[in-house]
RNA sequence: CGAGGCGUAGCUCAGUUUGGUAGAGUGCUUGGUUUGGGACCAAGAUGCCGCAGGUUCGAGUCCUGUCGCCUCGACCA
C-alpha cells in the first residue's frame, strides 16, 4: 500500500463531501444508527458512552453551583402549553400530540414536551410562596421531542437527549447573573473538556428563544466553517411567572413575581465534537469524554509474554484511565486504523522488542506522533502527552476559526465572503429586523450572535448605512 | 415541507433501457500460513431486490402510494 493511500477507505474525505463524511463517521465509528421512526436515532453504546461522560462532567459542574436534579412528566396538556403566548407560538408548529389513551380518545390532547418551561412553572407555582423559597435551582436530564422537518444524527433529531436547567430567583439581577453563570459553565465545558473554542454572545430578538427576554449562546465553528449553536442560556424576566401566576411574599411584605432562567445543552454537542476535531481517518475525541482514552495493542501477540505484559500494563493504567486492550486476532495495522476511526486519543503499542527494551510506544491520534516511553516513566508521561494532545486539538480548531473569521463593512464584502466560503463575518448592525433579514436574503447568512466581547469593525450597518450599534457575527449554521 | 438524486447480501455497488433461474468485490464462518500501518491461500454460509398495493402467465425491472438516505431551498437546538 502506498503512503498516499488513505488507510480508512470507507470514509468519504472531508474535502469531497463534508455532509457525507459526517454521516460516514457517525455510522462507521458506531456512534448512532437510524431507526424505523422518522428522524429518530439509536445512540449506540460507543456514542452513548460519550454522552455519559458529558453528563458526568456537566452534572458535576451544575451541582458545584448549587443545582439539584429533578424529573418532570413528558406530557403537557394543551391548555398548559397555551399559557404563555410567545412560547406556544414558537413551539406549537413542532410538537407531537397524544390524542388517545389506549383506545379512548382523551378529553384534552397532550403534547410530548418540546421543552419543559411550562411544566416547571406549574410546579414552581405550588412550591414558591416566600422569598425564603428562592432561589430554586433545578435541572433535569431527559429527552424532548420536536417535529423537525429536516433531521441529521445528533445535529437535529426528532427526539433528542439533553439537560434543561430551570431556575427561579428573587430579583432580575439574580436571574441575569444565573443566566450568564450558566453560559460560562457551558463555555468552560466546551473549551476545557471538549477542546472546542466557542463564541459567547447574545442572540438577536429574531433568533432568541420563544418567550425569553434574552437568549445567550455559545457558537462553535465546525471544520467546514459553518456555525453550530452548541448551548443556550435564557433570561425570562417575570413573563412566565405572570402568565402562570407565580408569586411570593417579598422581604417588604408585598407579593412579587420571581425571575426565571432556563438553559440547555443537548446531544447535538456530540455533533460539534465530530465536526470540530474529526479528520479523514475518522473521529478525534477529547480525552475527557473519550469512552476509551488509551487502547493497548499487543504486537506479535502470539509470542510468549506479550499478552501477559500487556494485561499487566492495562491493570496498572486502569486506575487512572479508561483503557481497552485489543487482543483480537486482527492484524496490528487493522487495529491501528480501527481505533483511529473511533477517535481513541492514545494508542499504546507493546511488542517483544519493547518488552526487551523496557519501553512502550505511544502514538497520538491527532498527529500520529510517536513517543518511545520507558515503562518506568509511563505514569508520569501519560498526563503530559494527553495535555499536549488536548492543547493541540484546541489550537487546531482555534486556528481554523481564526482563518475563517473576517470583518466586513459593506454588504458587497459580506456577500462576497459568504459566496466564497463558509465563515464567520463580523459587521456592525443598526439593530433593525429588516437589516437582519437583508443579510439572510442577500448573503444567505443568519446572525449567530452579538458577541459579549464587542469590537468596532466599522461605523455603519452595511444593510442600511445608518450608524452601527452592535457588532454581530454572521454565518451559515447547522 | 418544495425541487432533484438514490434505496439490490453486513458494506460498496452491477443488473432496471428491452419483464423470463439473484450477481460481483469486500466483509463474515472454518482450516492453515502470517502478524511493528487495514496480510495470504483454500473451502463455506449469507437476499421480504426499503415497504404496501396494482398491471402481467411471470415484476429487482413497468404503474401508484409510502418510508428512509443524500444535495439545494424553507423551518429549526
Amino acid at each position: 500500500m502506498s503512503d498516499k493511500k488513505k488507510m480508512v477507505e470507507e470514509i468519504t474525505s472531508r474535502e469531497d463531501d463534508f455532509a457525507r463524511w459526517y454521516t460516514d463517521i457517525v455510522k462507521k465509528a458506531e456512534l448512532a444508527d437510524y431507526s424505523s421512526v422518522r428522524g429518530c436515532m439509536i445512540i449506540r453504546p460507543y456514542g452513548y458512552a460519550i454522552w455519559e461522560n458529558i453528563q458526568r462532567i456537566l452534572d458535576g459542574m451544575f451541582k458545584a453551583c448549587g443545582h439539584e436534579n429533578i424529573s418532570l412528566p413528558m406530557f403537557i396538556p394543551e391548555s398548559l402549553l397555551q399559557k404563555e403566548k410567545d412560547h406556544v407560538e414558537g413551539f406549537a408548529p413542532e410538537v407531537a400530540w397524544v390524542t388517545h389513551g389506549g383506545s379512548e380518545k382523551l378529553t384534552e390532547r397532550m403534547c410530548v414536551r418540546p421543552t419543559s418551561e411550562v411544566l416547571f412553572c406549574e410546579h414552581y407555582k405550588n412550591i414558591i410562596h416566600s422569598y425564603r423559597d428562592l432561589p430554586k435551582l433545578y435541572n433535569q436530564w431527559c429527552s424532548v421531542v420536536r417535529w423537525e422537518k429536516t433531521t441529521r444524527p445528533f445535529l437535529r433529531t426528532t427526539e433528542f437527549q439533553w439537560q434543561e436547567g430551570h431556575t427561579m430567583h428573587e430579583t432580575p439581577k439574580d436571574a441575569q447573573e444565573e443566566t450568564l453563570r450558566m453560559l460560562n459553565v457551558y463555555a468552560d465545558f466546551a473549551e476545557k473538556h471538549l477542546a472546542i473554542p466557542v463564541l459567547k454572545g447574545l442572540k438577536t430578538d429574531k433568533e432568541k428563544f420563544a418567550g425569553a427576554q434574552q437568549t445567550y449562546t455559545i457558537e462553535a465553528m465546525m471544520h467546514d466553517g459553518k456555525a453550530l449553536q452548541s448551548g443556550t442560556s435564557h433570561y425570562f424576566g417575570d413573563g412566565f411567572a405572570k402568565a402562570f401566576d407565580i408569586t411570593f411574599q417579598g422581604r417588604d411584605n408585598t407579593q412579587k413575581h420571581p425571575h426565571q432562567t432556563s438553559w440547555g445543552l443537548s446531544t447535538r454537542i456530540i455533533g460539534a465534537v465530530i465536526m470540530t476535531h474529526g479528520d479523514d481517518n475518522g473521529l478525534v475525541l477529547p480525552p475527557d469524554v473519550a469512552p476509551i482514552q488509551i487502547v493497548i495493542i499487543p504486537v506479535a501477540q502470539h509470542k510468549e509474554g506479550v499478552l501477559e505484559a500487556a494485561g499487566a500494563l492495562r491493570e496498572k493504567l486502569s486506575a487512572n484511565y479508561r483503557v481497552k486492550i485489543d487482543d483480537s486476532d486482527n492484524s496490528a495495522g487493522w487495529k491501528y486504523a480501527e481505533y483511529e476511526m473511533k477517535g481513541v486519543p492514545l494508542r499504546l503499542e507493546l511488542g517483544p522488542r519493547d518488552i526487551e527494551a523496557g519501553q512502550c510506544v505511544i502514538v497520538r491520534r491527532d498527529n500520529r506522533e510517536k513517543y518511545f516511553v520507558p515503562l518506568a516513566e509511563l505514569e508520569q508521561r501519560l498526563p503530559e502527552i494527553l495535555a499536549e494532545y488536548q492543547q493541540a486539538i484546541y489550537d487546531k480548531a482555534a486556528a481554523n476559526r481564526a482563518e475563517r473569521t473576517f470583518a466586513a463593512t459593506t454588504m458587497d464584502e459580506t456577500i462576497k465572503l459568504a459566496d466564497e466560503q463558509n465563515c464567520f463575518i463580523k459587521t456592525m448592525w443598526c439593530g433593525a429586523l429588516e437589516c437582519e433579514e437583508l443579510f439572510k436574503e442577500k448573503a444567505g447568512v443568519t446572525s449567530r450572535c452579538m458577541p459579549l466581547e464587542q469590537e468596532k469593525v466599522g461605523d455603519i450597518c452595511p444593510a442600511c448605512g445608518k450608524p452601527g450599534k452592535k457588532m454581530v457575527v454572521w454565518g451559515k449554521a447547522y
